[in-house]
DNA sequence: GTCGGTGCAAATGCTTTGCATTGAT
DNA sequence: ATCAATGCAAAGCATTTGCACCGAC
């Protein structure tokens, strides 16, 4: 964690965000002609926290244990400004819900679905891309990206 | 296509099922203490023909373009029954709504999303089977499946 | 006559949206 | 003053469920 290079309105004294994806979506919003909000700087700065992988709803349940309040609807507008940003993706592990993953700078990140504990964890396949755009060749198309769930149970 | 054994209630006269999957049905229903229905017969049909990639109210469509009236209830009813069956696998590709794939008796499908079109197709990258495990077995766990979704764009 | 199956309509739960209010420049 | 962001409550939409009716054995 690293100070914020510019200081976030007075409400929200304690949030100190990571200091690249701060910069980030700063500058994206300010190519929106957007602003940098208190509520938008805790949401940010929540899910960067809640390592890997997580949903709409554990952002507001982690603000609202903290004290803060910010709104379902904020919450789920600035998850879509994250995604235009690049700096979260969204992921498919389940029908029930959206979980959303860091993405910004890293290699698309794949999941290990523990089906006991319901846990969920990022994993490396480095192979995977080469494979993938083998295929994607083969059919014509240009590979943009993938997402690759596995299920597994322990032991 | 090849007819039913034993013959359907009277008012679906024209349904065809595939025998094999007719059989897997038909025969993890009697486990339930459940009955094969016209209904469920016309789902499967239609899924079948429904070939790679289905939704559920792609199936309500399909049958209503043919004359049939079943309810939306006993799709996703039907639907649920087929997933436990092993006949057919819930695939997340867009969170608007859930993809489903025939699946028994194949490998894992992995799918091409053509993210220009919309066009979704079924892919196979062999290798990953083995990748997949090698990662699960270095994470302590055992592979189960796992769910591949490659997105792409024309040229 | 007992069971389960179906259809309908209502309920659910995540996500989105309309609108009045608030806050920043 | 203007322009956008927020919160609330209502709307949307895929999916599920409760219930009354129907049909097969």
């Amino acid at each position: 964690m690293i100070p914020m290079t510019s200081p976030p309105p007075p409400p929200i004294p304690a949030f100190q965000i990571t200091q690249p994806l701060c910069a980030v979506f700063r500058r994206h919003l300010k190519e929106l002609g957007q602003k940098y909000t208190p509520e938008r700087a805790m949401i940010l700065d929540t899910l960067i926290e809640l390592d890997d992988v997580f949903q709409a709803d554990q952002i507001l349940s982690t603000l609202q244990d903290s004290g803060y309040r910010v709104s379902k609807a904020t919450i789920y507008r600035t998850i879509k400004l994250l995604q235009d940003a690049g700096i979260i993706q969204q992921v498919l592990v389940d029908a029930e819900q959206a979980h959303y993953v860091l993405a910004y700078g890293r290699q698309p990140r794949d999941l290990l679905v523990n089906a006991d504990t319901g846990e969920i964890t990022t994993i490396e396949i480095p192979e995977l891309a080469a494979l993938r755009d083998k295929v994607c060749a083969q059919h014509g198309v240009k590979a943009q990206g993938h997402r690759l769930i596995v299920y597994a149970t322990n032991s």
